[in-house]
DNA sequence: ATTATTTTGAGATATATTTCACAAAATAGC
DNA sequence: GCTATTTTGTGAAATATATCTCAAAATAAT
């Protein structure tokens, strides 16, 4: 079965509310209180349900348990993910420091980087020597990793990552990276989403003006 | 006139890949070079352009230097757009070093935290404690605000925001923000970024080894 | 000057995504 | 047990987005 890229993105946005709620210690969910909290329509929320094949009871609601269960299976949540970072800058560092992804089943294994003053191989997450990524990708077999790397050197730091073996992950360099098929790379561009934001905001107080 | 959300991401694409063409001495483009460099159809870039009135010369391309111009207004590139930083840790501190958002008429003007210990009065670009934010949009207008505080922090340091004037901006804590209309915030979540890729990634091999 | 080639521009078509609308199921109240 | 109410589940309709196709324009070649 192969799903919408969008109703992905929401299913693991259902999926992190749903974990607080349950952590508070509610057991069931309505369609209408999801979607309050992921700001979309509540017959969305049902729409891609029924798409994941995941079913509620009618006045009821949904069973919070029962569908984490099922979103875990769909977003293959059954083994933590390992994943590298290349580029120890101001990005990279920020990633490798943060204590959020953990308890979503995502680790953070190594950081790369070229610049000898940022390697350091002692402490709880190691960061070594970019001429090292390759062989550490092959022996720990990782299939994710992430490029942090200034946007001249991200093409060639990415296709060291795939010769090695990387499968997929996101690339926070303003250039879109060439690949061939069987590889998925999500760009992160800070740039852009602030551009387009300063452009819908603008818009808006042009729209606002011609009404007022 | 209005314009779909994915054309205007695409525009401050090609507008980042011409910028260079440009600085390389590149004089003109055609529509199948941008799309390779952007990562989409030739048709599509032709379609958007056209939408946006950006026209090309049949057989010569399109004119960088014209319609940069032209991409520079629709993005109300005019005047340098300043922007404040709520939250100084990983992410709120590497957005404040980031010497790539100047170039793109970006300006992050000041960051806020509650911890007196992040709080820099002195140097650059001033770190202030949080409780001088509101007063510090006001006084300057500011319009565009980034929330980079825990995601239980958020709504509130995002409500003062509101009140003191910002219109919009990013929100990097993993929830969805409440607003009313008049305020467009884009979320950046990191996890959920991965995790879509993960299944997307899965997806692919399961499909990989039906066909094999 | 004529012909061949290239590339744009845009209507028509196809696909993807979201919303609508309402029957059917489950529950609660009386 | 019967009725009223709530909420799901899902086809159908609406909207948004992307691709296809090809005539027309511009240029290059001869
Ligand atoms: N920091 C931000 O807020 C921000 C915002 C938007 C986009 N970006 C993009 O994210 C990427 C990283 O940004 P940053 O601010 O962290 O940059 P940075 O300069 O702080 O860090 C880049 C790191 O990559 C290392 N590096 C350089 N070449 C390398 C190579 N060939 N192999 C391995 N490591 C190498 C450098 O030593 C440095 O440590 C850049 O492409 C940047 O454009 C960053
Ligand atoms: N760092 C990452 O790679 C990453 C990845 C995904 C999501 N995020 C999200 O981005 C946000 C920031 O992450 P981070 O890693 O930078 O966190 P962090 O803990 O390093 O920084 C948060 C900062 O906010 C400050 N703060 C707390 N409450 C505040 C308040 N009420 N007003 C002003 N400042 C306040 C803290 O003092 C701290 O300096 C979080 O919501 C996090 O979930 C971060």
């Amino acid at each position: 079965m192969k799903y919408g890229n969008r109703s992905i993105i929401r299913l693991s946005q259902y999926r992190n509310v749903l974990k607080r709620l349950y952590a508070l210690g509610f057991l069931k969910v309505f369609s209408s209180n999801l979607s309050d909290a992921v700001g979309v329509t509540p017959a969305q929320v049902r729409k891609d349900f029924s798409q994941f094949g995941i079913a509620g009871n009618k006045k009821g609601g949904y069973d919070i348990n029962d569908i984490l269960k099922k979103m875990d299976g769909i977003l293959g949540k059954d083994k933590v993910q390992k994943v590298i970072i290349a580029g120890m800058g101001n990005i990279g560092s920020a990633l490798i420091h943060y204590k959020g992804f953990e308890k979503e089943g995502i680790e953070i294994v190594a950081g790369f980087d070229a610049d000898p003053v940022k390697v350091k191989e002692t402490g709880n997450v190691k960061i070594y020597h970019i001429n090292k990524m390759y062989d550490f990708i092959r022996d720990n077999n990782i299939e994710v990793g992430i490029i942090a790397v200034p946007d001249n050197a991200a093409q060639a730091v990415f296709d060291i990552m795939v010769s090695a073996g990387i499968k997929g992950g996101l690339n926070f360099a303003p250039i879109t990276l060439k690949m061939d098929q069987g590889c998925i790379m999500r760009n992160i561009n800070v740039g852009v989403e602030l551009e387009t934001t300063i452009y819908f905001m603008n818009a808006l107080k042009k729209q606002d003006e011609l009404c007022s």
